[in-house]
DNA sequence: CTCCTGGACGGTAACGTTTCCAAAGTTTAC
DNA sequence: GTAAACTTTGGAAACGTTACCGTCCAGGAG
């Protein structure tokens, strides 16, 4: 029950209100320190050949008004794009994402440069709309975990392109990802190792990263030599939690369930995982991505698992070296390793 | 073991690369449609005062050139501010930070504005100047998870703000935040009435809203008439679950140990468990924030939760009304309510 | 003493849009 | 048939910055 119903009040203390007063421009500055326009221009870019003494005038200048650069003004002059870097991802709840924006906002920041988050919708038609908003905001780069489709209408962008976590179709980008099949093949292999043969994989629906998990177990199936049950290959027609868990729940409750399950993300791992609470048999989980606490449950979860931030970093990294022309190799393919971390649940032998 | 190196490969397809080709302006979308500058302005805003076969034709050569509105041109006159919001946080791994960052940005993509998301370091002067750079992207308004210290520096930003999770100091401005006090209260209230008499709280260092949740405690023990001892108390140096780990441990390894814990965020309620792992005695916990897999640990953990996509959406509707001068009244204070989720860690007895 | 060189600085055009004003065209009213 | 009112349109100014081009002054070389 809730301990208040929702209050809204005026706030009694009385502090000065945002004020409409405008804000000094270079002008106001130039004025004030008895200087030209272009002088002031120069101080707050760097100074060069401006005398000391010119120069310290008008920083007085700028701290007495409490001036501050107008980018949007700076970022309209040709050439000039604003310093930010335009970030387009799914679901911030999903912890994959909260991290690669997390870790890139944190390497954009460290250049100045701040980080435009559009709002992104499922369908690729809301990804389209959402990035040329973005473009139109004149960011200086794109970072874009695509959804499927055909992304060439970003060649026309005129502003480097790093796609994360996927490729995407039509256009010749840097992209950083991780290595989707080999980490399917670790997990799989791992469970092969402990004598499972019949291994369910659960996949989240038409992601390129769920294509190459899948490769990466049929791969370690056929190098033991096991022929892989179709039945057992589980496409779902989404990819959360609850869709896994009625997924588990029928894949266990069939004359001959698996012994073991690797579930291709970490939301479908926590559904895997509810589906079993409710079930005698103790097959053994590996998922694909760690997550927090996931050494904290009953049984404590095996995952495959890269370095999620290092994903964003670099990406960002890559980004800012395109967009300051630093960087003029041709578009990068970078992949990271993925590692397996034993914690049990992976290692219940059939 | 990690299963490969990381990989760099040019990627080899060959797409159409970027390509530096300047977009089209509003004078090539005028020249090509036979029109002036200023019709083809008015067509792009909606339409208003242009005949309709005019306006086809400019939108005809509109979608044949792909022109696409300069959003920074557009934010250079004086009064529009550009249609982004700037959303200043911590943490986005924190999934409390996450959810905010992400039903803010559900809202205000509604209304077409994009959020930018300033790099925030921990130290107030960091904050500052993340705002500061914000500000001179001439965003249309802030919402800010704000650091202690003063933020009477806002009030000359000439822009709305909506402070959320917390108010701050020296500046009078809207707030959204979540009823602390009363959920402390809930939270101590249902460890009471389980018979709880020494029951510890566990702090995160100098948060606003770690001093409402301690009032709550208190409050609720005075109504029961229990004198709190103040030894149960723990202010931890640090708002991280390994900070809550070590002083849970400290607590449960005094000769009096408490027989419930207070768990005041939910990085701490993580600590707190952690810890309990390794001891015998099984105390009572509630934690404060719901979290992801709170129902799927050993004991699945009881807590105070608030809605907190609906704190981002309220803060992101106030702020756009805000600076679209639809909402004029005095700054609101908006507090939502708390409700105590009983999963079974809080009713053990004591 | 004059000329030249170079650093420091001031002024102005330009970026792409919106807004305002005036001109042109069209309808309505008398 | 003419004037008035309204609608549609074109053009120019302005937003705040940067880049470029001159000008000015100091100092060194001839």
């Amino acid at each position: 029950m809730p301990c208040g119903e929702r209050e809204v009040n005026p706030v009694s203390e009385t502090f000065p209100k945002h004020s409409e007063s405008a804000r000094p421009t270079m002008i106001d500055v130039a004025k004030r320190a008895g200087v030209g326009l272009g002088t002031v221009s120069r101080v707050v870019n760097g100074g060069a050949g401006v005398r000391d003494e010119t120069a310290s005038r008008v920083r007085a200048a700028i701290d007495e008004l409490g001036f501050q650069r107008n980018e949007v003004a700076r970022a309209l002059r040709p050439g000039k794009k604003s310093s930010s870097l335009a970030l387009v991802l799914g679901d911030l709840t999903n912890p994959f994402y909260a991290t690669i924006a997390k870790s890139s906002l944190e390497v954009a920041g460290q250049d100045g440069f701040a980080v435009v988050l559009g709002s992104v919708d499922e369908d690729p038609e809301g990804e389209r709309r959402a990035i040329q908003e973005l473009i139109g905001r004149q960011v200086a780069g794109l970072m874009i975990v695509p959804d499927q489709g055909d992304h060439s209408f970003l060649a026309s962008a005129g502003i480097p392109v790093v796609f994360v976590d996927r490729p995407a179709h039509g256009i010749e980008a840097d992209i950083v990802m991780v290595d989707n099949e080999g980490g399917g093949k670790l997990a799989t292999d791992h469970l092969l190792q402990q004598g499972h043969v019949r291994i369910a994989i659960l996949l989240a629906p038409s992601y390129y990263t769920t294509g190459r998990r899948l490769r990466g177990y049929r791969r370690a199936c056929r190098a033991a030599g096991i022929e892989v049950d179709e039945s057992l290959v589980v496409q779902l027609p989404e990819g959360t939690a609850e869709a896994a868990e009625k997924a588990t729940r029928e894949l266990m409750h069939r004359p001959d369930p698996p012994t073991a399950l690797f579930a291709s993300t970490n939301f479908l791992t926590e559904g895997v995982l509810r589906a079993l609470r409710e079930v005698d048999a103790e097959p053994a989980v590996v998922g694909f991505d760690d997550f927090r606490l996931a050494d904290m449950l009953p049984t404590p979860v095996t995952v495959v698992a890269s370095d999620i931030a290092e994903l964003g970093r670099i990406a960002a990294r890559l980004l800012l070296d395109r967009a300051a022309k630093t960087d003029t190799r041709p578009p990068q393919r970078i992949v990271l390793p993925c590692q397996l971390i034993q914690r049990g649940s992976g290692e219940r032998p059939a």
